[in-house]
RNA sequence: GGUCGGGUAGCUCAGUUGGUAGAGCAGCGGACUGAAAAUCCGCGUGCCGAGGGUUCAAGUCCCCCUCCGACCA
């Protein structure tokens, strides 16, 4: 964050930042909902949103893709009693990515501030949040059809994941050993940036400096494990009942049987599996309950270090009275820590 | 009632000619700068159903009891 002037809060287009492409940060800051997936953000997020005159930006790698409704968890159109942005964005054939949701989420900041509202960011992807929220930069590159993912991801399929780590070893040994010859995602990524002139380890180096690009209050909503194992339980079952199965259904029919996304999202994958006979659907449903249990504790990981962010109890929040008092607690944190309304200038 | 299987980690099961037990899954911890609901790394003590016996030594052999399953009555 070199390019910022130390102290200073009240930017102003072209005022000791170098003109780099993009909005510039808010000015108030962004409120971020984080947490694990069953936890409630989005009932939380939607709860702060009406206190505070904001509008909810979604932080989810699944929710931006349209006609994924129900497995990803999605607000339901007629509950969104604020506006929403980041959700259905892009066709489940298409790829997406970190980048491409910072330059979105940033562009959404600035529009809800031109609006004279707030931001407020609600996710489950970590990734999302911190590249949104966080002083993350991507090389500018090719993002689609990227022709050296293609190929290294071909060489290690026929070659085997050590022989790929053993071809970057000789290009760019550091890179090489800072991630596990295993970790055949991550090492294509590095010859996709050594493409690119950037290398991995130096992004590594640099990670520790991450600075905030936004201001940014972060409250965290914290359940017991028992607990949310339940939640998630009840929450598998009553997408089920919501027609799961008919919505994947639909999304074969479209044709996105093959797609990355598709493949890869909890509840499409296992209920493709079940479609195509691979499983019974009651296997499909236990084993999309267990890939929930262990995503949630990965985004614990996740969040779990950050200092920044204030945790809430959300285990008596399971009731309505329950769940307004947790909202009322959080708003009156977010106004009491001053950061909310102090520093608006003018 | 009888015969044969089987009762080993939360679950499914391995355990060689007796030397005090090991995989997968689940679970737990961690990493993460253009795939992130993805990808990857690390973590395995459990009255080996109960009791008795043989043996220097028994999950492993013998006896008995018990529970589950199949078959015969």
């Amino acid at each position: 964050m070199a390019d910022r002037p130390a102290g200073g809060r009240a930017l102003r287009p072209g005022a000791g930042r170098p003109a780099l492409s993009g909005p510039l940060p808010p000015e108030r800051p962004v409120i971020a909902v984080v947490g694990p997936t069953a936890s409630g953000k989005s009932a939380v997020a939607q709860a702060v949103a009406q206190a505070l005159d904001g509008e909810v930006v979604s932080a989810d790698s699944m929710q931006v893709y349209r006609g994924m409704d129900i497995g990803t968890g999605k607000v339901p159109v007629a509950e969104r009693v604020v506006p929403h942005h980041g959700l259905d964005l892009v066709d489940p054939g298409q790829a997406y990515s970190a980048a491409l949701f910072q330059a979105y989420a940033r562009e959404a900041f600035a529009a809800i501030e031109g609006r004279g509202r707030r931001a407020i960011l609600a996710g489950g992807t970590g990734f999302y949040v911190r590249a949104a929220l966080d002083d993350y930069r991507f090389p500018v590159g090719e993002q689609v059809g990227n022709p050296v993912r293609e190929r290294w991801q071909r060489y290690a399929e026929e070659q085997g994941a050590q022989a790929l780590w053993e071809r970057l070893r000789e290009q760019d040994p550091a890179s090489a050993e800072a991630i596990h010859p295993n970790n055949v995602v991550r090492v294509v990524r590095a010859f996709e940036l050594l493409a690119e002139g950037e290398s991995y380890a130096r992004q590594k180096a640099s990670l520790a400096a991450v600075a905030p690009w936004a201001a940014a209050q972060w409250v965290g909503l914290a359940v017991e494990p028992g607990r949310l194992a339940a939640r998630i339980e009840a929450r598998v079952d009553a997408m089920f009942d919501q027609g799961l199965v008919e919505e994947v259904e639909g999304l074969l029919a479209r044709g996105y049987g093959q797609a990355l996304t598709a493949a890869s999202a909890i509840g499409y994958k296992e209920v493709v599996a079940a479609l195509r006979d691979e499983c019974s659907l009651d296997e499909a449903r236990e084993a999309i309950k267990a890939a929930t249990r262990r995503y949630a504790k990965r985004q614990r990981t996740w969040f779990r270090s950050d200092g920044r962010i204030a945790w809430f109890d959300t285990d008596e929040a399971d009731d309505p009275r329950g769940f307004e008092e947790l909202a009322q607690r959080i708003v009156e944190h977010l106004e009491g820590s001053g950061l909310a309304t102090a520093g608006v200038g003018c």
